[in-house]
DNA sequence: GTTAGCACTCTAAGCAATAGAGTGCCAACA
DNA sequence: TGTTGGCACTCTATTGCTTAGAGTGCTAAC
């Protein structure tokens, strides 16, 4: 176990941290018993969830050192600012600080285990209709395997290919467009029109639509379809302007990035949220949807898997919390999934966990 | 105050209740006295959220009687079952029974003042491109306005008209089954095909499905599909069958339900889900959304409003809850609006607010 | 039928005492 | 110089006890 700690603290390549936090972590020159104590309390208070004293970690893991030197070294932590004490007389928890140094540089990543595997790709292989649907049992997958909240978030739009857009009349003055991007994705918005239209002028407007924008991405037509409808001749004008008009709606680049989660209930047992205040708090963060969707957009880019421990994002109810997220992949666009549960969570664990399911789950859609 | 709830004992015309608890309420002849002071107490205790004493019932409302008096009538309520004491030396509280006579005999039903009519209407006129966003918006105002968590349903897609069958090719072997119906709810399949089928036959294929399809119900086209394509020889017979194999997933009944709950913060502030034991039965049951999807439907058929209280919808999770729901209407088809929160709820008000919301929401979907 | 009075019950809050956990520091030791 | 045992000190959590207060039920009188 100890032997394991300790090899595993050179390591560094499991991604996570940009500049600013590498800065920081250059600050923290910790000797081999600095690190091994560290990471055997924070594993320790990951299971327990009660601050951990000198005596446990001297006895219960062999370090062949006493409690009184461990007491010394403890207090060294401390002053460097990785651990802290509730109170005097308890033992010491991990700060934000601690939790992060540990995940860059500690943490022995896992592999997860292969009925695991199976299990995460049985799951997920399941006759999706809509990607809402597969995105949908993902989140659950996640939240069932590792007991924290799971979080999916549908794809960007703005990188997806425009396969078809196609015109329903409804009712006399309403006319119905379906936007078909490449990778089975559809949406659909309503605009309101003057006077009933012909089934053949719809149709050769729909006709129209096709031929100058189906091929580019929706990022392009959003910026470009002003110019590019300009002169046409053909179609109905009308449908044409309101069609201009809505896109900005219907395209813009947040529209459409629909945040599914699954598994409060798993959250609300956690021993950190028996506090009422901090489960209101992390409930209002659930429900203000658009936080926790930047905070999952942030780091789309990246094609890592993405440790953001507590305030690292600024956001307000994410104190005391920590995500694990990783984006995939659908085609031309990217989506992202993950965890998020207290700060006091098995890193590597659902770090390993998040990886293959995201995997997984860019296999499917890929296909 | 008193004289009010005297004139509204009478009233039975706010329905919600079904044969089998009229039977059970016709057992209950209350004297005048009785009536007033259940009423007084349930509305106290909505207010307060403490155990009436019988002292607060004979000062703080003039009823012109000594607290050993009210005592004496407290005393016979209890006999009959509608009020309970928790602990010898506390006040009553209203049983579930006790709550089903006030709402179907006691309540004053509340008129909604203009501004708050106003407030409704305008935070429902929304633009929206999609049924699903007006929803989510009518949960939110719900929420908002009540305090307590708003649901909707989107309307039961079996009655559903439909206007028209789309077939768009995504890739060489995958083809996009997309179904309008007439109330401007669109939903989209996908079906593997085994190889690339040529656009003009596609299109002669969702000619045929429009042909012999469109106009019926998706519940007629459920039950009749097999005979209506049996004999069809115009079309791609693989996409045909396809359609008729996967019909059962898109179209069968329970499909397209979806649940909308918005105000879940309300909740775990309210003072019955203090105790995290009932928080946690109650997240459960969110999470678990076909039970609460099958408390929505059961009276859809009804026009009115529905008062659910407590298990008398059989459903675990809901002890110490109740629900007030009404049925909106989207052209031919039906969906639910309502609020669920304790048993302790200001039924009057929630009433009134849920089924002027209803009428709103039915009206802008109509349009 | 109503009411005042009173004994009784139960809860919630405050208080003191106690046990236990863990620390920090000092002096001794290798 | 780093490590260790010992010990006084601090703080928390638990327990038991007491008390105040709320509310009832019952009885006897009106």
């Amino acid at each position: 176990m100890v032997a394991d700690l300790l090899s595993a603290c050179g390591r560094s390549d499991l991604g996570g941290f940009d500049g600013r936090v590498i800065k920081k972590m250059m600050q923290f020159d910790l000797t081999e018993r600095e690190r091994t104590i560290l990471a055997v309390l924070i594993d320790h208070y990951v299971r327990t969830a009660e601050p951990v004293g000198s005596r446990v970690i001297a006895t219960k893991y062999d370090l062949g050192v006493s409690p009184a030197t461990v007491r010394n070294t403890l207090s060294d932590l401390e002053e460097k600012g990785l651990i802290e004490q509730p109170h005097t007389s308890a033992g010491r928890i991990p700060t934000e600080t601690g939790y992060r140094l540990y995940v860059d540089r500690l943490l022995k990543s896992e592999r997860l285990s292969a009925p695991e595997r199976e299990k995460i790709k049985r799951a997920l292989s399941i006759d999706y209709s809509a990607i809402e649907d597969i995105l949908e049992q993902t989140s659950r997958v996640l939240a069932r395997l590792t007991s924290q909240l799971g979080v999916t978030i549908t794809p960007k739009f703005d990188q997806a290919v425009l396969n078809k857009v196609d015109l329903v009349q409804l009712t006399d003055t309403r006319v119905m467009v379906i936007v078909a991007v490449r990778s089975g994705i559809v949406r659909t918005i309503l605009i309101e029109v003057d006077s009933n239209i012909e089934v053949e002028r719809l149709r050769q407007t729909a006709e129209v639509l096709n031929e100058k924008l189906s091929g580019l991405s929706l990022g392009e037509i959003r910026r470009t379809i002003a110019e590019r409808l300009r002169a046409e001749e053909r179609g109905d004008p009308q449908v044409l302007k309101l069609f201009m008009e809505q896109h900005e709606h219907m395209l813009s680049e947040s529209s459409g990035e629909e945040l599914h989660t699954e598994g409060t209930i798993n959250i609300i047992s956690q021993k950190e949220f028996q506090n009422p205040e901090k489960l209101r708090e992390f409930l209002t963060l659930l429900e203000e949807r658009h936080s926790l969707i930047d905070l999952l957009k942030i780091k789309t880019f990246a094609n890592d898997i993405t440790v953001t421990i507590g305030t690292e994002a600024n956001i307000e109810g994410m104190k005391g919390c920590s995500a694990v997220t990783r984006s995939y992949q659908a085609g031309q666009i990217r989506g992202t999934v993950g965890v998020i549960g207290p700060t006091r969570m098995e890193y590597a664990k659902l770090m390993s966990l998040v990886d293959y399911t995201a995997k997984v789950l860019s296999e499917i859609l890929s296909r």
